[in-house]
DNA sequence: GCGAGTTTTGCACGCGTTTGCAAGAAACTG
DNA sequence: CAGTTTCTTGCAAACGCGTGCAAAACTCGC
């Protein structure tokens, strides 16, 4: 490969005139080293330029520094605003992040956590899809941490946390009955994760007890286009609803234009609508969109406190439910 | 930490009744083994849930398998498509992308390069910023690949791939030109990165040369307020234009929506517009925007490739101009 | 059954670290 | 100044793996 190589503690030691243990020492934190020494390594690193080499490190300690971050669709907008969360957070806690794509495929998420287990990362972030139960057995008995997000798994040992999705779906059809919207429909996928399952059941139980009727329809993935369809298959109903809680801020995103386009409806004196993600195109003057915001940044600080902790040996931590904040913006009528 | 640690080599090789090398051999393509004991140690390793460590081996090999990804921004759309398409076909091409993010912050970059240095990645891409001449030399010399997207740099050493930006600002003011406007506006951020510099450039001059008047405003960053902030400055002045370029689709976004709201325009009526990138947001109903799609895919394999290859020891790879593609649609009169 | 040729296997070393241990130096105590 | 404590430092053993080398096992033709 290269001619030249990656220059070694042992370069460092002879050309400081010590031993190689008295660089180690340099660079690890609390270690016994005069100031002396301590200068002449350093000085000797920076004019060779040496940098620790953190894969033996990792090897040595058992701690490789390493944090994978399993997901789907990076190019998401409510992805891509988790991820940059992560990975700050990640850095400012002096790891680095690992970054693994999955797709739908059957297994995606097993190779992701090989590819983990590979590396000897300290913990792995799941974002998207489910792992399967043995992978996730092997994992824990190696030693590695794991998040779950917004995953709603039910077995013991990773750290869960989860959104509040059926108490955001219930709020929103108490903002639509207070809107006096009488015909509420939910705008849904066909990806049946669990925390859409969430949001459509809280909404539907509510708007039920609040004595008004709803209509779930089902379509596609979580986008753009899905809301389009579902635009289309909602609107064209003979008792046409007045009021749509999309699944997504990108569902809503769709069936919005697809309302005002094909069917000239006003928002929000004709039809009242609602997403979830805050993502940024939400607040965009076309839009204005009423939604929730997940608390990324807690769930982010969460779950990179956690890895900080010492808690194992236990059943796993409790899961955690944190709240989504409503953001109110010109989508429903009132507020 | 963790009370039980991963399982090693030796553990395998025991159960199976083999050497250590056996184990490693099973593992390495291309060493030779017989097929029984090949049989016998992918069982063993099997039930006991045994994988490579990857850092020993990269420790062995010189070569980590890890490839550094160097961004800020990640939650922007286009950077999280570019990011989503290294991170695949990085995975694709057996390697792993390890994600460090980056702020305007001085020395930023040159951070994020030392700590690719730490974990010996194979080689680095950088997508904002740019590092310091001796950072550069140094990963250089420690046969670290270090390709540069977009960024412009004159050293030689790394691979630099570029968009050919003056030439997609030169074909915006022709397709303006034909769609009858003659009053041009150039919106730009004032990030002077390169690659908005020459889509500048390149639109200035062949408005010049087309004998159409042409004004430049820059304002912000590149996202969708810039976009807000530049459509109130340019649509208040005596003259007004009837053709924006915009320098990024974000700002064409702002740019539209305060149009059309604040100063009640119709597009492309009676403003032209047009953007770069081509992020999904610009094939949006309420958009339709005109625009220049890179061609991610081909950066990322031109990247990927070199990865691949043992042109070291030369200056250089020669630097890299991919054409971008313009994406007609409505947001200009005509087509 | 024997020798030549081929494949497979085990041993031992090295990769760049960290770290326990013990020896040496320095500082402090009385 | 001897005795004791505190720091500092080098040695050597790990960590988990790849691989050159030589011994061992196997194959084949006769």
């Amino acid at each position: 490969m290269a001619s030249k190589l990656f220059v070694s503690a042992q370069e460092v030691a002879r050309r400081a005139g010590v031993s190689r243990s008295a660089v180690s020492r340099t660079f690890t934190p609390g270690a016994s080293v005069s100031a002396e020494t301590r200068q002449r390594v350093l000085k000797a690193a920076e004019e060779l330029g040496y940098h620790v080499n953190h894969l033996a490190r990792g090897l040595m300690r058992n701690e490789s520094g390493i944090v994978c971050l399993i997901v789907s669709d990076v190019a998401t907008p409510y992805r891509a605003a988790v991820l940059r969360e992560l990975t700050l957070q990640l850095q400012n806690a002096g790891k680095v992040a690992m970054l693994i794509n999955t797709d739908r495929s059957d297994g995606s998420v097993d190779r992701a956590l090989h590819q983990a287990i590979r590396y000897r990362a300290d913990a792995s972030v799941i974002l998207s899809g489910l792992p399967d139960k043995s992978i996730v057995q092997l994992c824990l008995r190696s030693g590695q941490r794991l998040v779950l997000i917004n995953r709603d798994d039910d077995q013991p040992g990773p750290l869960r946390i989860n959104v509040d999705d059926a108490d955001a779906g219930s709020r929103v059809a108490t903002a639509f009955a207070r809107a006096g919207c009488r015909r509420l429909a939910f705008a849904n996928s066909l990806a049946g994760t669990p925390s859409l399952v969430r949001r459509e059941k809280g909404f539907v139980a509510a708007a039920a007890a609040l004595g008004l009727q709803v209509v779930v329809e089902r379509y596609g993935a979580t986008g753009y286009e899905a809301g389009q369809v579902l635009a289309q298959r909602l609107l064209t109903r003979s008792e046409r609803p007045d009021a749509v809680f999309c699944a997504t801020d990108l569902m809503a995103c769709g069936f919005m234009d697809a309302a005002r386009r094909q069917f000239g409806l006003a928002v929000p004196s004709q039809l009242c609508v609602a997403g979830f993600d805050n993502i940024e195109q939400a607040s965009w003057l076309s839009y204005e969109l009423t939604t929730f915001a997940q608390p990324v940044d807690r769930i982010a600080k969460y779950a990179i406190d956690w890895l900080g902790t010492d808690d194992s040996g236990e059943d796993g931590p409790e899961p955690i439910t944190l709240p989504a904040e409503l953001i109110w913006r010109r989508s429903i009528r009132g507020g």
